[in-house]
DNA sequence: CCCAAAATCATCCTTTTGGGTGAAGGAACT
DNA sequence: AGTTCCTTCACCCAAAAGGATGATTTTGGG
């Protein structure tokens, strides 16, 4: 399983420590255990785990869906809820989220670590769904786009700013917004959004 | 939910039955109930399920994961395992058909349901692709959007401009912007490219 | 080695967006 | 008649994005 690193999302410190064993006995390193939103939104940041285990209710909020929707949003990152929570409602804002597993507490090791090797390996089969493929549009456009440009479309279909592009390619907000320039003369467009309504044009 | 069809595939009749009435409680109606790989086979052939429940251990060997690999050839539908095999080397086995979920024995009411809930989300998201429909977004979100709001989501998704949008609509700009801030406040985004990015994550 | 393309960054300036507040008119419902 | 919601619009300010130009460095061929 290649030491798969995890992030931990759970406010109440002996589940996460229970989770952190069971963790390390099936093998997957536990990266850091984030005790609240703000934490995690640092551990997401600054450490790459390769799987996040959300708590959704921290400390009374559901912290835990507005994480997964950031996840999705900024990281595409798989996760797993894993809460006491099983009201309809709760789990009608937690499914659109597209969550890899759904484990109520109380839980075992076992239902933990089969959960966490099914959302693995559904992730890394699903782990093409970059619709945007740069062949494809290169095919339509007189001026192919270069690896930068296209990494620069990538990110605005996210939703990124210029300045979240910029720190997660380490470059400067200068170097995004000539690549961006580039792109929208390529793409003969004036804006982002611009850029996006062309990119549904073209390859639909 | 639309009364969905399930059947269950499990060789143990206690515990058929007791999924049985843990589905019946939550409103799912239970189609058939096959008792082994034959009578599955018959089931998925002559019914027409919306999803299945699928017991990896029937009668001794790993039917249910041949009956997985089945189910994805030949009718792509969504199944989830519920099983109390765990043993890394069946799960290897079992992971690879792709199964919406994995549920192990000992299992709760709750814990069916929401496996169930969040695979048959998955499951219809990777189905269809989106039409812009207001109805469909509303669903997703804790508070609805105008008419107005929709409109301006509309807009922006083509490309327009605040003042695109303004003349389009016989408005002024701060009109334009006002229904923009309530639709980011609704979408909980900041952005137009972040709303859209949102659209994708709730529609498609 | 030289060239061209690509990537990096800067500076300056303009336009567009986003965010906050407030307010007036109308429709709908009680 | 009162209340709530939607729509319309204004003003102000800050942040972000867009546009133009030029410069340096890296990279990959020929």
């Amino acid at each position: 399983m290649a030491n798969i690193q995890v992030l931990i999302v759970e406010d109440e410190p002996l589940i996460a420590e229970d989770i952190c064993e069971y963790l390390s006995n099936v093998d997957y390193t536990v990266l850091d255990i984030a005790y609240n939103k703000a934490q995690a939104l640092k551990a997401l940041e600054q450490q790459s785990p390769d799987m996040i285990i959300l708590d959704i209710n921290l400390g009374g909020n559901l912290d835990g869906i507005e994480i997964a929707h950031l996840i999705n949003q900024k990281y595409q990152l798989p996760f797993i809820f894993l809460t006491s929570y099983s009201h309809k409602s709760i789990l009608d804002q937690a499914k659109v989220t597209r969550p890899l597993g759904y484990i109520l507490k109380p839980f075992t090791e076992k239902d933990l670590f089969s959960s966490i090797e099914i959302a693995l390996y559904n992730f890394s089969q699903h782990a093409q769904p970059h619709n945007l493929n740069l062949e494809r549009i290169n095919q339509v456009l007189l001026s192919p786009l270069t690896e930068k440009e296209f990494q620069a479309l990538q990110d605005i279909y996210l939703g990124l700013t210029n300045k979240q592009m910029a720190e997660k390619h380490f470059v400067t907000v200068n170097t995004i917004k000539t690549h961006l320039q580039n792109l929208y003369d390529k793409l003969s467009v004036g804006s982002r959004s611009e850029a996006m309504a062309k990119l549904r044009e073209l390859t639909n």
